[in-house]
RNA sequence: GCCCGGGUGGUGGAAUAGGUAGACACGCAGGACUUAAAAUCCUGUGGGCAGUAAUGUCCGUGCGGGUUCAAUUCCCGCCCCGGGUACCA
């Protein structure tokens, strides 16, 4: 009986969905398996063959874990939600909700043709409200919620509030914005739209100003590879940056724990790498640079009056050498031993939310001060006990003269009001901050980030990015109107444009700011080549180790030179690093070039290697309080607003003071609502602001008309929606529990089904969904909604399957075709022919001439009497008439041919080109494997016992499928199963005890056939069910072995000997074999290798 | 530039705790069955040289070195291809 594919495959998936084969439930008494496909965005394109390869494998995986004895659940939805269905739209006013569903019905036409094992029952959709119902959901927790690095977990927002009613912004270890110091008496008397305005700062999901790109001509945001050369890649219309309020989500706290979470999870080794690197953790330093006294506070007249000069003096040396040598270790040792409540106070301090820093134990002249801000010239003193003493009560006095004669002013406070109410201490010291400067403003000074504070004696020179918010605060009058020049200017490059090209920019800001080690001043410049974005947006510049401001230091050497007096701005300070040389950025090498003796600072460099100088600086920085130790993450929040329609609404309105308000949660889902056109309107607000009923009513808590919004009641909805990853950041715990209405997931199926333990999936999604999902999880994790950390245990990246080209090739102005290898004879022009119409690369010369009119009267130069085409290795896709689609294959050859010969093409995880040609061999070895069961047309399968060759082929063939399939070694399998079939087909087989394990082992990889078969052997129900075989070593036993015999390592005979004999037997048996005199031409062997079952080799 | 991954017949690919390179397929060539085609089956198939032949022999896993009885596999230095990322201080 002949295999028919096409009847049997119809047969058993009507049979499969008639009897919910893989409809699965929680059941407590088996052990879960979750395994996820990374969910399809429904194209109107349809499945080409490359798509599904990804589906197959983890089909196989499922259905052989499912054998195994576990309950697996294997899900499979739409990732609805997207641009080409808006852009569709658009061009044809068709609403994408109905492309969608059209193109989600032909994609489940041509899934179900491949018989996959989904649970169908449990299907999501993302721009379903039943499902969005929950991305807005988690919207707005997050948006309820900030993050505390001290518990290291997300909170309600209303803990934060309750911490501001209490003690303000002091203390706070929170992620944040900006870091902002306000006291509780400030948040009491901030309005209700301060108050807004300020916990925006810490919410998860916050409005932010972004720099976007702006198309005013198209009226819409463009991503950065929709620009090009500055304009719009469609259209060519001028873009520019612009600062734009959009949602945000926080995702820039969790980046620790993003980056730890990658050491518990099995990814491959690149994209763990490429999400470290997207995270980008670097370890360094603040530093504090104070801007010239011109221009900052000042630094007070202390040094001239104890003798030091006042140049190369850095602004915190507020006494002399004399004073400085007899107190510094004082003031270490006080520094080292704080009482508590010095402790309590300079950890308040010192958490910066004051706005201004202070440092302790600080020697001002002949006095060591114990708190102090020099910036705002006040001293704090915590009186201990013994300040009761009465020559301690003079002394006191003494020095307070002496700091108000040099302008300090001194706040006394005692141990005990410390202890007693830190936030009244506190409070005081705030107030007493307010009281405005005497003269100037502003902070006074730059704070930059470095992971290199080695090489901080080589700075020469600072750098801000233009948008740096110091900035304004450094321009000189002088400067202003360069300085205006270039920001516009800058404004005009789009982001891609400053990366791609290398023209170096920048502008001089006419400040100096003062080096923090040398005192030397360094001019302050302002330079697209650094990152707002990134650190602290300043720079201290190393021409000497960095290229990148040995660029700039080149590009502008003349007015460097100039402001540093004529000293060069290059100082090299790494031993036999010429920044003539490539790689001048050394990390390696000995340290030289330390300030000399006359500098007043103390730290030397000289002969450490780098990281030992990194080390030493560090420390140095946070002894002498210049800046503080930091950790720095590349990783930035993710921008959450499109002004786009088909998306998911967000759950938010705008109250009277136009701050954003989360609905009750009870309100969601709040629907998509209806627009007349799709397009953004012409002022450039998003499609949204077209809907007639898209306001909310406060009061009746629901939906109403746009026209109603009177901002006391009613109030305008948000017209923004959520980008594409909101859909996909949660779908994998919708699947555990697709129906419920109480919650996103129960915690009971969130408890059995917990993670997906194999997702499967695209490489494209590393920085943008994996990140994303892996955030969200996190987030819930924290609310306790989910009690697994990491989303996705283990994860595979299946490669790409490329297209194969055909080409014909004309001969120049002609209609005539020549053959591939009689090309070069003419001069030719290749052209694309469709893949559809050519086999074995022989093109159907009459499907050609009907392809198109152009080619009716094509004549062909044949060899052989075909027609040969050219092949390449392209993209698959349309242009390239490469595509081949799963339906065709499905037809000719059958879902289990397709299945098999997808994964037969080559390892799961590499890409590699679509060639059709080889199906014919898998093809071939499922109907050899029919034939098995066949005698002419009867079912002949016996019931004899298996002999030993028969058993040995079947237990070796189990042993290497399973090893096969949990390694994801797919294409091995399948000729593991080619092995099998056809020793088994040459002993004639028909051998029940063979062939139903056998059936058992092919059914993951082709299920329709083995379920056919499989009732054919008698059995009731899906061969789903039946169990794995398990393999017994007994069966695989050899006693001889034929060993390959060498001599100096060249393989000269095979010899087969018993398995078991001693080494020294064995060589006995090779050297007297007669073959073996030939090859020692009468020497005797110097050395005889023999590895047991292995190999033999005989050294002459 | 930096970080990953990879270079094996005409093609897709096997084989690495170092041990018979090219499994399994495709294609190609020849043959069987057939009026013919399809289907099926059999044989050969990395390259060079010698031989009528069986066979023998040398060369072969991107290139050049090294370690070893033995290297596609380990080490050093290059070249090329694919992917990610990019003024990240």
């Amino acid at each position: 009986m002949d295999y028919n594919f096409a009847e049997i495959e119809k047969k058993w998936q009507a049979w499969w969905a008639e009897n919910q084969t893989f409809r699965v439930q929680v059941a407590p008494d088996k052990p879960k398996f979750y395994v996820l496909d990374m969910f399809p965005y429904p194209s109107g394109a349809g499945l080409h063959v490359g798509h599904p390869l990804g589906y197959i494998a983890s089909d196989i995986y499922s259905r052989f874990r499912r054998l195994r004895g576990f309950n697996v659940l294997h899900p499979m939805g739409y990732d609805a939600y997207g641009l080409p269905a808006e852009q569709y739209a658009i061009q044809t006013g068709q609403h994408p909700e109905v492309t969608t569903a059209a193109n989600i019905q032909r994609y489940r036409q041509q899934l179900d043709k491949l018989g996959f094992s989904f649970d169908w029952s449990r299907e999501v959709k993302t721009c379903d409200p039943a499902y969005y119902k929950w991305t807005q959901w988690v919207f707005i927790r997050l948006f309820n919620s900030f993050y505390s690095y001290e518990k290291n977990k997300a909170l309600p927002i209303a803990e934060l509030v309750q911490a501001f009613e209490a003690s303000g912004a002091a203390g706070l270890h929170v992620a944040c914005g900006k870091e902002l110091s306000f006291s509780a008496a400030d948040w009491h008397a901030m309005s209700e739209k301060e108050k807004q305005e300020t916990l925006m700062n810490y919410r998860l999901a916050y409005l932010g100003d972004t720099m976007v790109n702006w198309c005013a001509a198209l009226g819409t945001v463009l991503a950065n590879d929709e620009v090009v050369n500055g304009v719009s890649l469609r259209g060519g219309y001028p873009v520019e940056q612009k600062v734009m309020r959009q949602w945000c989500l926080r995702v820039s706290a969790y980046a620790e724990r993003l980056l730890n979470g990658l050491d518990d999870i099995d990814w491959t080794v690149s994209l763990k790498e490429t999400q470290r690197n997207w995270i980008g953790r670097s370890e360094g330093a603040e530093i504090h640079l104070p801007l010239t006294p011109s221009k900052g506070g000042g630094t007070g007249t202390l040094q001239k009056e104890t003798g030091v000069p006042r140049k190369g003096v850095p602004h915190y040396h507020t006494t002399g050498k004399l004073y400085w040598n007899s107190n510094i270790d004082n003031a270490r040792a006080m520094r080292k031993s704080p009482t508590q409540a010095e402790n309590i106070l300079w950890e308040m301090l010192r958490a910066k939310n004051m706005g201004y820093r202070f440092r302790r134990q600080h020697l001002i002249g002949n006095f060591i001060a114990d708190f102090v801000c020099l910036e705002k010239k006040l001293v704090i003193e915590v009186d201990g006990g013994h300040h009761k003493a009465a020559g301690q009560k003079e002394y006191d006095e003494q020095r307070t003269c002496f700091l108000n004669e040099h302008d300090f002013y001194v706040l006394r406070v005692t141990n005990e009001e410390v202890l007693a109410d830190t936030a009244a201490v506190l409070q005081k010291i705030t107030r007493r901050l307010n009281v405005p400067p005497s003269s100037g403003g502003g902070r006074g000074e730059v704070v930059v980030f470095t992971t290199r504070p080695d090489t901080i004696f080589g700075v020469t020179f600072m750098v801000l990015a233009p948008e740096s918010d110091y900035v304004p605060e450094v321009v000189t009058p002088r400067q202003q109107q360069a300085v205006n020049d270039y920001l516009a200017s800058a404004k005009r490059r789009t982001e891609r444009e400053r990366m791609s090209g290398h023209k170096v920019t920048g502008v001089f800001s006419g400040s100096y700011a003062l080096h923090p080690l040398t005192g030397e001043p360094l001019p302050v410049w302002i330079s697209d080549y650094v990152l707002a974005g990134y650190g602290t947006g300043a720079i201290m510049a190393v021409p000497a180790h960095d290229s990148r401001d040995y660029a700039f230091a080149k590009q502008f050497g003349k007015e460097l030179r100039a402001q540093l007096g004529g000293k060069d701005p290059v100082v090299p300070l790494i031993e036999g690093c010429d920044v003539s040389m490539e790689s001048f950025d050394a990390k390696e090498g000995k340290m030289i070039n330390s300030p000399q003796a006359g500098c007043p600072c103390r730290l030397t460099l000289n002969g450490l290697d780098v990281q030992e100088a990194i080390a030493k600086t560090k420390e140095y920085i946070e002894e002498y309080d210049l800046g503080r130790i930091r950790v720095n993450y590349r990783l930035r929040d993710a921008i959450f607003s499109r002004q786009r329609y088909w998306g998911e609404p967000f759950p938010v309105y705008y109250d009277a003071c136009g701050m954003p308000q989360a609905l009750p949660e009870e309100a969601l889902p709040l629907e998509l609502p209806e627009v007349d056109k799709f397009l953004p309107t012409g002022t450039g607000e998003p499609p949204l602001s077209r809907a007639a009923h898209w306001a909310w009513d406060s009061v009746r808590k629901k939906v109403v008309a746009t026209a109603d919004i009177d901002n006391k009641t009613v109030f305008a909805l948000e017209r923004n929606t959520m980008p594409g990853f909101a859909g996909s950041s949660a779908y994998y715990l919708r699947y555990m529990d697709p129906h419920n209405e109480e919650a996103l997931v129960s915690r009971e199926n969130n408890e059995y089904w917990r993670n997906v333990d194999l997702y499967i999936g695209g490489t494209e999604h590393a920085t943008g969904h994996l990140i994303y999902s892996r955030f969200w999880n996190k987030f819930l994790f924290d609310l306790g909604v989910v009690c697994e950390s990491e989303p996705f245990k283990k994860l595979i990246n299946q490669g790409m399957i490329q297209g194969r080209s055909n080409f014909v090739y004309r001969i120049q102005n002609t209609n005539t075709f020549v053959s591939l290898n009689l090309k070069d004879r003419y001069d030719v022009t290749p052209l694309h022919v469709d893949v559809n119409m050519v086999s074995n690369d022989v093109l159907d010369v009459d499907k050609f001439r009907a392809w198109r009119p152009e080619f009716a009267g094509a004549e062909f130069i044949l060899e052989d009497g075909k027609y040969l085409c050219g092949w390449a290795v392209e993209k698959m896709s349309k242009s390239m008439y490469n595509v081949v689609n799963p339906d065709d294959i499905v037809e000719k050859y059958g879902a289990d041919t397709l299945r098999m010969y997808e994964m037969f093409l080559g390892p799961l995880e590499q890409s590699k080109p679509w060639d059709t040609n080889g199906i014919d061999g898998v093809h071939r070895f499922l109907k050899k494997y029919w034939r098995l069961f066949f005698e002419g047309d009867a079912f002949a399968v016996s019931d004899e016992p298996a002999g030993t060759q028969e058993l040995k082929i079947l237990h070796r063939l189990i042993k290497k499928i399973q090893v096969d399939v949990e390694n994801f070694s797919f294409n091995t399998s399948v000729s593991a199963f080619m092995i099998g079939v056809n020793e088994l087909a040459e002993l004639k087989c028909r051998k029940r005890a063979i062939l139903q394990p056998l059936t058992v082992l092919l059914s993951p990889f082709a299920p329709h056939i083995c379920e056919e078969l499989w009732s054919l052997l008698g059995r009731s129900g899906s061969i789903a069910d039946a169990a794995f075989p398990e393999y017994e070593e007994k069966y695989m036993v050899e006693n001889s072995f034929e060993y390959p015999v060498s001599f100096n390592g060249k393989l000269r005979f095979k010899k087969t000997l018993p398995l078991g004999i001693p080494a020294r037997e064995i060589e006995a048996a090779v050297l007297n074999d007669e073959q073996s005199a030939k090859y020692m031409e009468g020497k005797t062997p110097k050395k005889v290798i023999v590895v047991e079952g292995k190999i033999v080799n005989v050294v002459v």
